[in-house]
DNA sequence: AATATTATATTTAGAACGTAAATTTATGTT
DNA sequence: AACATAAATTTACGTTCTAAATATAATATT
């Protein structure tokens, strides 16, 4: 073994002994990881960017290309003055050299989204269970929808599901750092710890769970405005509500995965329940005087009548911001995020209650938090679940084989 | 250079290029974290721990003693069974190659304590700032007064400032992970914000800043109930509440160094403000019919009459429960600790809140923490910044010089 | 006392790696 | 065609780790 790890009163010290051949796969994943970001390299991009010596790089970028996650290019044309010298080898990571897929899968409906692994988005299916006639709480036929929507996906994306190297899933359950859901609702426990497994079992892919408020959080520090925050806090709100926590650049989980989850919220003054905001709209909308929201009031419905000057509806915004900032100066007061941003479905409407929002926070807390609305829509999860998917890529790149490989169809870049 | 960093999209990646003497660094680092926590070993314990060659594991441990990080030891006796074969030469990382100070300064007092390498306590000394005649908001006097805390703890060690390899200084505002005390309490802001440089001057130490909650926190995962809990949340709770957190081994510092630290609690039903144990007790004392409480009440006559059967003193250790519970229910909620620990002058006390306490926050989550009292009495926080030394000692150990180095007075050890 | 046993240290030879310097290569300019 | 230039490639070398052979220091056996 080359890894001795043991607890020393409390602390967990982890130490790798290094042959030269750890040092040589070292230097792949660092010049590797280099390529992933910088579009494509010549050997002195590399030599700027690892401070390796030139033989050293162009052998590793070798070492890369036979190992199929790197391509070269053709010698390009310098975009300034004029080609002097002997033209640079350009090398590419191969973005192409495998695929990840990010699930979301809810109560009512699954999403599927495939990437390739520079994270550039290439296709995205969404499936109802009941569309498909499958009721709530019947777990099996539920596989099926979700493989229909994978696969569709995946077909969309010119992908064969053997050039999947991971598969990331969001659930609306919490998922402890094994992966493993410690107690799920009553009605979606035996399908819920079942996910992973049967997942794996079908596809053969490394299954990844994720809690879906930690996974937006992924999301959003990705792709979202939090992009370069490194604490930040992101509140799904549309139903019920949940925070996704990173503090440091890292996904707090917690003991059993329940970081960032609420449960009751009997104890904050003015906001009772953990309902989110969508529910809350049709609740207080219901019990209105506007004829056109007590009766199928939608979210959707208040907003609208607030942006028209409903001051019924409006009133109703404002309890909502009340209640919301209520909740996130809590967290905020414990956990100091940088930025806090709601994310979902209910995401984009959620801009007008921004400024209420920022009001009821400056209540509380001294230094508030900045507060944004995400960009990224109700793709927030299954984008996070491509995250998480893609840090798993990115972990063990060295130990998968590109394009498959294994038993499975490997493509024509592998073969000698 | 031989490190590249680069945000990609919010994700901050760092890459170590390698060369060989890189491997052998890597390797005297792992080889020395082995030693540092076993006590002492020979060759082939070495081997079986790091899986490394027994000529690799010599050859770096006389490096290493040739460094002064390592002793090799007369051989040993077996302890069990006979001597057979070559006798193993024995290697024991060099507890005493250097030395760390922790200092917790207080509003009225200032601790300081001496530890070895090992973390082994050598020395404690408190030095009250009202007793040298130093006036509350007066910051020169002060560091004289710090300064013979130090040198008399040090003196206690058999140690010299010039064996010092690092200090860690908790105080009662928060420090972000810089280090930086972004905005300190009015009266506190000039002196807090200079104790660092100040004390750096002074002594030419490293010095590392914390929060004295997020100290209780280090300390009480290191050597306290919290030993080897990955998910930890310290109270301190005397004058003021303030929490440290812990979360996957790792302290939670936030975006400005105020995670977990507690501002006002309003919007918490019957909390109200962030009072801690010996204020609600002094206060919730004042109020009683109890003759002996209402004159000049201190905590310590609270829990003493609730112990002798005072019904209005329980009455008051209830009503203390309670809130606690409340506030640990909420931070319970969003960082899912797997244990609660408080902490303090007032821990020991705290013992006969416990079940009140539990009882309290059964009401509020499903699965609670565990909850446990602090066996670290007041030195809780000196203990933290004794740990912070050591981790930034542990960090930087093939970098630094043991036994003083640099320009100090080096000890024979590293004479040759 | 001489010899075997045994676990360990040490030496030796070899392979992999990274670097610096010299050399070659491919392009554009004069 | 000769030259300039920048990059790749080759060569020689030092360092590191490993495996195998050898030496060493203790005890046990004869």
């Amino acid at each position: 073994m080359d890894i001795a790890s043991a607890h020393v009163k409390g602390y967990l010290v982890e130490h790798t002994a290094n042959t030269p051949q750890q040092l040589r796969r070292a230097n792949m994943a660092t010049i590797l990881a280099v390529l992933r970001r910088s579009g494509a390299a010549n050997g002195t991009d590399l030599i700027d960017a690892t401070g390796l010596a030139r033989a050293t790089v162009i052998a590793v970028c070798d070492d890369l290309i036979k190992a199929g996650w790197v391509q070269e290019l053709p010698a390009q044309k310098p975009s300034t003055g004029v080609q002097k010298g002997r033209p640079a080898r350009v090398f590419e990571f191969d973005a192409r050299a495998g695929f990840v897929v990010g699930l979301d899968i809810g109560m009512a409906k699954t999403t599927a989204v495939v990437a390739d692994l520079k994270g550039a988005i290439l296709a995205k299916n969404t499936v109802a269970f009941a569309a498909m006639g499958v009721r709530a709480d019947s777990p099996a036929p539920r596989f099926t929808v979700i493989d229909q929507a994978i696969c569709a996906a995946l077909a969309d994306a010119g992908a064969v599901p053997g050039e999947v190297l991971a598969a990331g899933v969001g659930i609306a359950a919490p998922v402890d750092r094994a992966g493993n859901i410690p107690s799920g609702q009553p009605m979606w426990k035996t399908f819920d710890t079942g996910i992973k497994d049967e997942l794996q079992r079908r596809h053969g892919w490394p299954v990844l769970m994720g809690n879906d408020a930690n996974l937006a959080a992924l999301a959003e520090a990705w792709m979202g405005v939090g992009a370069g925050v490194q604490d930040l806090a992101v509140m799904l709100a549309g139903e019920r509500i949940g925070f996704g926590l990173m503090e440091s650049g890292r996904l707090l989980r917690g003991a059993r995965g329940r970081a960032g989850e609420v449960g009751s919220l009997e104890l904050l003054d003015g906001v009772g329940t953990p309902d989110g905001i969508a529910r809350l709209a049709r609740d207080l909308g219901a019990q209105t005087e506007t004829a056109e929201l007590t009766q199928f009031p939608s979210a959707e419905q208040v907003f609208d009548a607030a942006a028209r000057g409903d001051a019924a509806a409006a009133k109703i915004l404002t309890t909502i911001a009340v209640r919301l900032g209520r909740v996130i100066a809590v967290v905020a007061t414990f956990t100091d995020p940088e930025l806090v941003v709601i994310g979902g479905a209910v995401a984009a409407s959620s801009a007008v209650l921004l400024e209420a929002l920022e009001a009821e926070l400056a209540n509380f807390l001294p230094s508030p938090p900045r507060v944004a609305v995400s960009p990224l829509g109700d793709s927030i999860v299954s984008l996070g679940a491509v995250r998480l998917a893609l840090d798993h890529v990115q972990e063990h790149v060295l130990e998968l084989v590109p394009g498959g490989g294994g038993m499975r169809g490997r493509n024509s870049r592998q073969m000698e």
